[in-house]
DNA sequence: TTGCTCATGTAACCTGTTACATGATTGG
DNA sequence: CCAATCATGTAACAGGTTACATGAGCAA
């Protein structure tokens, strides 16, 4: 999964500017990808070179100008190629794990503590996730609300799993 | 985490060679990290030239010869540095969501066979972690065996919420 | 008046992936 | 005889992060 393609994906559904594009995947595509305007930007202009977006500026009064950028038809095949490609296997990265591993080397109430502060953490963005679900809700097709609830879902299982494990 | 702190938090155990790294890495250390040969060996001829390991080269017949590298006084300052240090939010890229995300744009046959495969996917990699436990179990502190077990429960977690969800 | 939201952008830096190169031994 | 294991390494490329730059409006 290449972030141009998850660019096109967002503008597959409609039309929207960089900052947009941001917006939604820090808040509903949280918790299976991250991208930040350091990533977008450079990534929508090369996809405006490519030919595979197209950006109108959209000039307004009191704040700064928009780029609006719209999926091209060549565009939409490459995402439908991306759509029918193998799925890559999911990643993940843990510093938290990386810490319990290395237990035996912190005093057992530090432990403790990161176990709890990673707890308050991940109840901290499934309430997020929760909320933004509500706020977007309305335009979700089922699938889109699906991968929202599997989110949700693995978020109260986690935080289980540490409770579980909590005190040894 | 950075990788030379990953990498520092190995040989802090015990000496190893580059291959050892990258073998414990792809196996106890697969649910919360990823590293490979063409990572690893540039990070460890980085930290001998920063002073945190050394090198012993051991002559081997019938194989080649080993890179054996142990963790220095400067190396364990700085992994514990690490150790206390703040905890950075776990990261998660999952092109399987993305695809059903975007689910809509696919026949309803295809989307149920990539949630069969992503299930299938978990079922192998849960099994793959629960054999390495056995295999490794023997020489890892109790923080250690948490660490693998709460890897085959959130596996099992997955699976889970992915079977609930099979059939809309 | 402080900080947040909107809105875009880039340069320097750091890091990782992929593909290549080498080569003997061992197990099925 | 083929594939896997052991064992190291690099060069080219691709990619992302961080920090900076700009700037108006608005709410507390």
């Amino acid at each position: 999964m290449k972030t141009e393609d998850v660019v096109l994906g967002i503008l597959n559904e409609k039309s929207q500017t960089g900052y947009d594009i941001v917006e939604k995947i820090k808040t509903i595509f949280s918790h299976f990808f991250d991208g930040s305007y350091g990533s977008i930007y450079p990534v929508l202009h090369k996809l405006e070179n490519k030919g595979k977006v197209t950006k109108k500026i959209i000039v307004q009064e009191g704040k700064p100008n928009k780029n609006l950028y719209s999926i091209t038809e060549s565009g939409r095949e490459e995402f439908n190629k991306y759509l029918r490609s193998p799925v890559q296997t999911e990643v993940m990265k843990s510093d938290f794990l990386m810490r319990l591993y290395h237990g035996e080397y912190l005093p057992e109430e530090q432990i403790k503590q990161i176990i709890i502060e990673e707890i308050n953490r991940k109840e901290q963005l499934v309430e997020e996730l929760e909320s933004q679900f509500e706020v977007w809700k309305e335009d979700m097709s089922s699938y889109q609300k699906l991968c929202c609830q599997i989110g949700i879902e693995s978020y109260r299982s986690e935080i289980e799993i540490l409770k579980k494990f909590q005190g040894h």
